[in-house]
DNA sequence: TGTACATCAGTGAACGCGCGTTCACTGATGTAC
DNA sequence: TGTACATCAGTGAACGCGCGTTCACTGATGTAC
């Protein structure tokens, strides 16, 4: 489809995914032109040969970093559903597990960010809020038949709230408990196998 | 009690309370020491009488944002139980209100904070890991007789959740319509009345 | 295929602003007698 | 009760650092012939 890309789109897409990372890992106010720059290799003079402003950066960054986290949600889902497992089991498992606790860098925008979404400036905002609706189909499609817009804002509602105190509690066993009990409330209520 | 408090002691506790609602509406990078003294009528070169840094400023405008939000809290439970209703009930309505989606400075202060907690320095997590905690008791405490510390777990993240993605969408109707939800969800999960 | 030149991605120094922090000073509060 | 002095809360100017942004320049890529 696409023809190979340019050095430019190359390390255009280099800066956006460093930046994607970044993002999570560090929240919209931690992450920096300079430091951003470095990490993708450059120096942070050649920035605005790319982007209007740091915050097009971001913008771009977090459309790329719901994209990827989507992707690697349905990867996980498909692998769960392939051992038997139903849509939304499998999608419980993989939001609610240890490995999305700790990665938080790889993992949903949404858990990442949700608290500062509120206060973001439109140019932000408006991508944020893509991410949550975003957020809210995925667990949309994975209900069984019959499944509302209803259940799947709550339990999108609670899967992001879950990690974000399991992961403010720490790993080390409260964060795990917090993780546990979610999926046995999600699962006994929703997918009562 | 207390004897009445010195003219230091009142200035120290207006700056923290100014504080306590500056961290709440701008999150904890959002909140500044000229700002914050300027909002509580002085200059900021006395700052540093009253502080030893902005992050101490932080820690006890955490704790403070948190046991004023829970006197609320605790306030408008006991209204809603004196209209007759259980105390989980009450504590939902109360939390997934329209008055606290639009009311974040002076709302729950995990709900403000909670996806930026996990990034903070030991100075500013301990506080906010005491306030994860302390939320989480409050939803135990409302619960009926053998409700467990699980259930509480869940129904705190759910409530947080709820709350940040509906500010996130924005007031009008969308964000209404999560909230609405999460109280149906909740209800009739844990209280079938 | 090879050379000359134009285009363009990236470099690195510099600017300007915001903000946390420091400090010498002032004006008010309060205590000693 | 009144005066003299010490203590102390608050002022405002200044410092220094981080960071977003700008810009003149360089070295590499690629095109014309």
């Amino acid at each position: 489809m696409d023809s190979k890309p340019s050095r430019r789109e190359t390390t255009h897409e280099r800066i956006v995914e460093v930046a994607a990372r970044a993002l999570r890992r560090n929240g919209y106010n931690g992450i920096g032109v300079a430091d951003v720059m470095q990490q993708a290799g450059l120096t942070h003079g050649g920035f605005y040969a790319h982007f209007a402003s740091r915050d097009a950066l971001l913008a771009e960054a977090i459309e790329r970093a719901g994209r990827d986290s989507a992707a690697e949600m349905d990867r996980r889902i498909q692998a769960s559903q392939a051992r038997g497992h139903s849509a939304l089991r499998a999608l419980v498992n993989a939001y609610l597990s240890e490995a999305h606790l700790q990665g938080v860098e790889g993992g949903c925008v949404v858990a990442a960010l949700s608290s500062e979404m509120p206060r973001q400036s439109p140019t932000l905002l408006a991508p944020s809020t893509d991410r949550v609706r975003g957020l809210v189909e995925m667990v949309q499609r994975a209900l069984p038949e019959g499944g509302t817009p209803e259940q799947a804002m709550v339990i999108a509602a609670t899967l992001v709230g879950t990690l974000q105190l399991a992961r403010t509690l720490g790993t080390p066993t409260q964060g795990k408990a917090m993780l546990a009990a979610a999926r046995n409330a999600l699962l006994s209520q929703y997918d009562p196998t």
